[in-house]
DNA sequence: CTGAAAGCGCTAACAG
DNA sequence: CTGTTAGCGCTTTCAG
């Protein structure tokens, strides 16, 4: 012992996991670290993983397509005890893959069907960042996503959440209205460009990412209309700039989605064999945080006096 | 070979790493994957590595001491192949652990005694902008970065190009002016409070962080001054949201210097024993991006007229 | 309760 | 060039 000391040994990792069977690692699959919700999800569940005495295993697979290749490819189950996902993903063919003998894996911050997952209601937050909009007198209230055809299912569930407070007001959802800014800024950006150009302006707009927010946000500046004066706008996120641009925008905590993801693998992965093997599932709170971005819909402001 | 294909047979890897001795797996150290930067770099590097058949192995190491017990327990030298270091660190006792037997290791946007390095020429680009601002007629510009007794090279360097552009211009760099931010924007912001709370105003603010100079550009806008009207602000990164909120900046592009580390380290690898095993280094090219947040010097504006 | 031996599933080096 | 065999360095089981 003390002689292993002193020539500095390390026990061969590989040879204890050939022998063990075990690997003593989880895999990430996340979708892009560039994206700031992700990063953050990620450095959560590293922080938890990394604690419980696990490695961390990063697989960042840009694409739809590519995270099925990924399970379809089954070379990550014999280097991983399991799977924290962070990817959306559209709910097809991919059970399969996951069932058969494959890791425990837990999503984090999306949906996956027969997984465990934690995340947040995001159609009931979409929903709230809507309503926020309506309550301020707002009719013509603009959606800034993703393609639906991409199966995104956050996505899907926060326009459902934007529909289900428009139809609830007595509005109705305008299909032109609904734009793909890509979740990136520069999406969003363009994205704004485009309801700016189609005809009649919004007077507000959600977005369902903040980066794609604060994209929107210059493009309605540059065509010299004011915030929150002209077009209110609402983020989703709370990223921390977000706070810097006094951008209103839901709050949902990132970096914990990650860690209680992260602990509910972990627990799966010591407890195994000691029975309760269910795939619990975690919903954490948002919040809507107004701050500066989101005013009274001028047509409403000044209706005293106005012909209707 | 048909009927491995139809078994769905994968090779076990810990199997394979245990007899070629070779785990096919590249480590990348990282400070924190919620900022920016460091997020960008890994997710540029992750692309690489992958691409070339490895995997990668996340270590995040959170404050400035972790890097060196990282190392020190060289546990992971039996896990990966090679390095990927994200990690600013004060240059001191690493070379002991990280030359003897070590796994090769680059450096990627910093900067280690001894490792080869893929980085910016922080320096230069720190007295661009500074530079920047005194040729805008400022005298009295602050300093957001870090506190130097952490030791971050880079910091160091950068402190190093404001005085240098400071100097050169016959200023005289005031120590009350150079505030730690942090390298957040919660920081930034709290920093920026300081300087505003403590006598004679800056007119203009080079931050070494785009996050930090948001976090300024917030307390700035909230004591009721006006940017760039009473204070000029610089930042560095050219982050994406960066750009969203026209901040001036200095660019560096944060995604390659990720992928040029990982391409050189991967190159160090697969031609292990072929010859040139050279620590070779990269400097990439940072750009001054000039957008809303600098403008000339009220003092200097209005001269003719003016007593002096 | 301590110590020896038999694999874990591959790779690489050897003989045929 | 193909087929066989001896380890890689642990863990775990079994005998002492």
């Amino acid at each position: 012992m003390e002689a292993a000391e002193e020539l500095h040994y390390v026990a061969d990792l590989n040879a204890s996991r050939l022998a063990a069977g075990r690997t003593l690692s989880v895999g990430l699959l996340v979708n892009n670290l560039s994206k700031w919700f992700m990063a953050q999800v990620v450095s959560g569940a590293e922080a938890v993983v990394a604690a419980a005495g696990y490695d961390v295993v990063l697989y960042q697979t840009e694409g739809a397509a590519e995270p099925r290749t990924f399970l379809a490819a089954s070379a990550y189950r014999k280097r991983v005890d399991g799977l924290v996902i962070v990817v959306p993903s559209p709910p097809s063919e991919l059970a399969d893959h996951l069932l058969d003998g494959a890791p425990p894996a837990v999503t984090a911050g999306v949906r996956w069907p027969g997984l465990a997952s934690v995340r947040v209601d995001d159609r009931a937050a979409a929903a709230t960042a809507t309503r926020h909009l309506v309550n301020l007198g707002h009719e013509r209230i603009a959606l800034i996503g993703d393609d639906p055809r991409e199966g995104n299912p956050q996505a899907g569930d926060r326009r459902e959440g934007y529909r289900d407070a428009l139809t609830a007001a007595g509005l109705r959802p305008d299909p032109g209205l609904d734009v793909d800014g890509g979740f990136t800024a520069r999406g969003g950006a363009e994205a704004m460009a485009r309801l700016l150009s189609a005809g009649t302006l919004p007077t507000a707009v959600f977005s369902m990412s903040d980066e794609m927010a604060l994209g929107a946000l210059r493009t309605i500046r540059l065509a010299g209309l004011s915030i929150p004066g002209d077009v209110s706008l609402v983020g989703f996120d709370d990223h921390e700039l977000a706070g810097c641009t006094e951008l209103s925008t839901i709050h949902q905590p990132a970096r914990q989605i990650g860690e209680v993801a992260a602990r509910l693998l972990i627990e799966r992965l010591t407890a195994a064999g000691s029975g309760h093997d269910e795939a619990r599932s975690v919903v954490l709170d948002t919040r809507l945080r107004v701050r500066a971005t989101t005013a009274p819909c001028r047509a409403v402001r000044q209706p005293a006096g106005a012909p209707a």
